[in-house]
DNA sequence: TTAATAACGTAGCATAGGCTACATTAATTC
DNA sequence: GAATTAATGTAGCCTATGCTACGTTATTAA
């Protein structure tokens, strides 16, 4: 019968690691906040990029969702001082949300080269690396570029 | 001056990738959903592992989140068959929830023994398969496999 | 056997991120 | 210049995932 309250040796064992996984899950969990920031910034640097303006509409269709979800988050990137937007403007990125869209950019692109030169078909490689550059630390980041270095030698 | 309606031809063009974009993040906000669920059945099968039985509080302590939570999604989790719980008792994993513990588990050492593989340090590998493991397609882990290999050899 | 306490449950709040339905604004067009 | 329509905004709903505060249950210990 399992009993309320437990053996301590027993519990200090499963106790032993947990305050180390907890944090690395609690850091997970903190960086799931910014994929989406990371996300927005990215497809509005593209379509800056490409037609000289990110509108909601166009914001809506490439990330996949309407525009009432793109406009609120937009409220809180401008609140988080990474674009600026004004009613029925086109939203635009302030620096600091640049500089991120070009990280994310650089980043993205090491971890979709790092895939491919694993022998990973392209269109795999494109969405592995949409769920993984958002977890890939400085260090990995660093070995990727690395070994890619040494695969083109 | 930006205009509202816009030249159907820059339109055309921004919109030209958003279609497969859209899918790519919308699958992965998809995989998201499934990140918890993997998490708690790791969790709950090292501990069952380690102690016999895996209760609210040590699952709290080791997922970094109060026992309430870990409680509401434990409720979900028992709706969605992977696992089998009552009021003040131990939880435990159902078939379907252990084969998947089993899955996350290889997967995830997969992945550590790969990114150690690059020379990445220990601590630094365990914290990025954390958040990596949960967007490896299976041909991407694969390659991860072959990878490992051939660095043995 | 009763009191203390650890574990668990419940109520209720917050935020993020989705949605539909409908109102409003601004650009185009007639 | 008025009508049309695309783009945007607003209201309101949902689920998931966090939390605190407080009540309840079950085990342990006095």
């Amino acid at each position: 019968m399992p009993s309320l309250k437990r053996d301590p040796a027993e519990k200090a064992r499963a106790r032993h690691d947990a305050p180390k996984q907890a944090e690395i899950l609690s850091q997970t969990r903190r960086e799931h906040a910014n994929e989406i920031a990371e996300d927005y910034v990215e497809a509005i640097r593209d379509l800056v990029a490409e037609t000289g303006e990110a509108r909601i509409v166009d914001l809506a269709k490439r990330l996949g969702v309407t525009h009432v979800t793109v406009s609120r988050t937009i409220g809180r990137l401008q609140k988080a001082g990474l674009v600026t937007s004004r009613p029925y403007r086109a939203v635009f990125l302030t620096e600091r949300g640049g500089n991120l869209a070009v990280e994310c950019k650089t980043r993205h692109e090491t971890v979709v080269a790092f895939l491919r030169s694993l022998g990973i078909p392209k269109h795999v490689s494109e969405m592995d690396a949409e769920g993984i550059e958002h977890h890939v630390s400085p260090e990995t980041l660093d070995a990727f570029k690395t070994a890619l270095r040494d695969t083109r030698k």
